[in-house]
DNA sequence: TTGAAAGCGCTAACAG
DNA sequence: CTGTTAGCGCTTTCAA
């Protein structure tokens, strides 16, 4: 109503001349501090309630030399378990003023090459540069594939929190990947399955604890362990590696997928094939989607607890930016194996066709 | 390596005194303004890059006087739904330099009541407040429950693109709801269903063109349109009012679901009583998410195109953006019919027990 | 209790 | 082609 500019938001200054006092008043009013009285400090309150006055937290930033924006590195949130962390890291910082800035990786999962390989830095590495810009003070990073030595570099420039992975040296709140896996082969194990396959994803260093842990079980079973790469990590990609795994010769009799949307991808064509799960073969998942527990689906998995992960990883991020020097966190939780109807104890018609 | 202090990230001042020139030249070698000699500007893109120098965003928006960030207002990602959209937005926003600053509304669905009823505002109503603290330049709204009335209002204080919803005056992309839900109905009506009920979220202005349409198709039908009302827009939420519904008295042999998640919440109820879909209940859902395309699951959706409404709205935003007197954009898609498993004629055992 | 003045990192006329 | 100067909106000594 009194606005002076109809279009320009309103500032401090603004505030100050309708009430009639500096504007060091205002800001001290808006920040509560001390050495304002009662009475004009309620004055100026009113004065920009009335003006519409926004404080422009850019500009308080840049004067206090600080950074309050956290960034969050998330690349696919159509996979569930990330979607997951997001709504914890979410809830950690709803109380607080602190605003999320998204980051992107540069490309994304599934489908095409590498695309072309410019200069030194290849693939879909993160690209943290926009982060930095916007100046956020710590950046929580899901989705980072690039290796430790690289994250560890990353870290240089901006404090980073790595959840649902380790890395030495960098905050990290994850879940023991190695125990998970473990846990999913050894109940395939226990039920007398003896031709195991692996579902992986793509290659990245700091990715492959499961695969790993599948490897180690195997081999301490005394059985061959065997693993195929999907091109990818979604539902499609892990169909595309069902068809070669499952088409070809000595088809295995139960399947450990590094992740549930493989599984289901797997399963799709498992059906398809007219094979049934379990009974011609067992199929185990990881992260617990909802989706693993629907009726008709039910797939065994291992919960690593996504939502408290990125609770933890928020807390974690407010941490660091109260405590910039702070040593860096090493928070791994134990994951929980859920066993539904998709394992069983191999059939005997296991023979081909 | 030459970084006079360590901790400070270097400033346009201190690639200028790396180089020997002023200020000015460094911000103008920066943004490819012409007016620098190709070696000056060699010399000084090679010395920032040498001091790590990062141009400061947030600076040089407040300096601009413009605000290049965008406001992404997403409530709950674990909905494919915004998943999908969120990627979308992400994808149109991704080839240009927009940062993208996520808001939240102050409460989530499902469980506990509305809290405290503080002074005017109540329930869980957009608070945009943060956005425009941050200066977001336009805000793209996914999730706003606030009557259109109050969406205008709130248009006024930062552009907003509303997505998958339309608000006369307010650009909006959405699909056109009532289309859709209305072919859902009538797919069952076609099938023989005369006892269909309605699952619905709770009361909204603005989302209830789902609900208007079932009951039009019904009137139209001259059957009566039974609805209920879920206590949200999840799984859950469609548990608990399936289980009134399906236990209760004059059973129907259909039910029409405001969304996927609380369709399959209803079939998980279903299936849990003994009864068979669609042998015994045909169940449409909303949103045609990966999971109503799996094997075992086969539910009949109705597909948005939630991706393509988030490039829609992030194209939007940028136009909004660059134009800011633009007249609102009214982009109205048309969402289709995905007929599968789920839905079939009604058996003849639909009298009681 | 209040205000003046300097400065955060950057942009944008306007002169040399 | 290059540098000077004045802000952007806000915080923060330091005096009054």
């Amino acid at each position: 109503m009194t606005t002076a500019d109809p279009r320009r938001p309103a500032t401090q200054s603004d505030v100050a001349r309708a009430v009639g006092v500096s504007r060091t008043l205002v800001s001290f009013a808006f920040r509560g501090a001390p050495g304002v009285s009662e009475e004009t400090r309620r004055a100026i309150l009113e004065a920009a309630k009335r003006l519409g006055y926004r404080p422009n937290v850019a500009a308080a930033d840049l004067a206090r030399k600080r950074a309050s924006a956290v960034g969050l590195h998330l690349l696919d949130l159509r996979n569930e378990v990330y979607a997951d962390i997001f709504a914890g890291v979410r809830e950690a910082l709803a109380p607080t003023a602190h605003r999320i800035i998204l980051g992107v990786a540069r490309s994304s999962d599934g489908v095409g090459g590498r695309g072309g390989e410019h200069g030194g830095t290849g693939g879909d590495e993160a690209d943290l540069g926009p982060l930095i810009e916007a100046r956020v003070g710590v950046v929580i990073a899901a989705t980072l594939i690039d290796p430790d030595e690289r994250v560890r570099e990353l870290a240089l420039d901006v404090p980073i929190v790595s959840v649902a992975r380790r890395v030495e040296g960098v905050d990290s709140v994850y879940s023991d990947d190695a125990a998970g896996s473990r846990a999913a082969t050894e109940h395939l194990l226990a039920l007398g399955h003896t031709r195991i396959a692996h579902i992986t994803g793509p290659y990245h260093e700091g990715m492959h604890a499961r695969r790993r842990a599948f490897d180690a079980a195997m081999h301490d079973a005394g059985l061959p362990p065997r693993v195929v790469a999907a091109p990818g990590h979604s539902l499609a990609a892990g169909e595309e590696a069902a068809r070669a795994l499952l088409a070809g010769p000595e088809r295995p009799t139960a399947v450990v997928a590094h992740n549930d949307q493989l599984a289901l991808g797997v399963r799709e064509v498992a059906l398809g094939l007219g094979l049934r799960v379990p009974e011609d073969l067992s199929l185990t998942g990881y992260d617990d989607s909802r989706t693993a527990g629907l009726a008709g689906i039910g797939l065994t998995s291992v919960d690593l607890g996504a939502h408290a992960l990125g609770v933890a990883a928020g807390m974690a991020a407010l941490n660091r930016l109260a405590y910039p020097n702070a040593p860096a966190v090493d928070e791994c939780s134990l994951p929980r194996l859920v066993v539904r109807g998709s394992t069983a104890p191999p059939g005997r018609s296991s023979s081909d066709s």
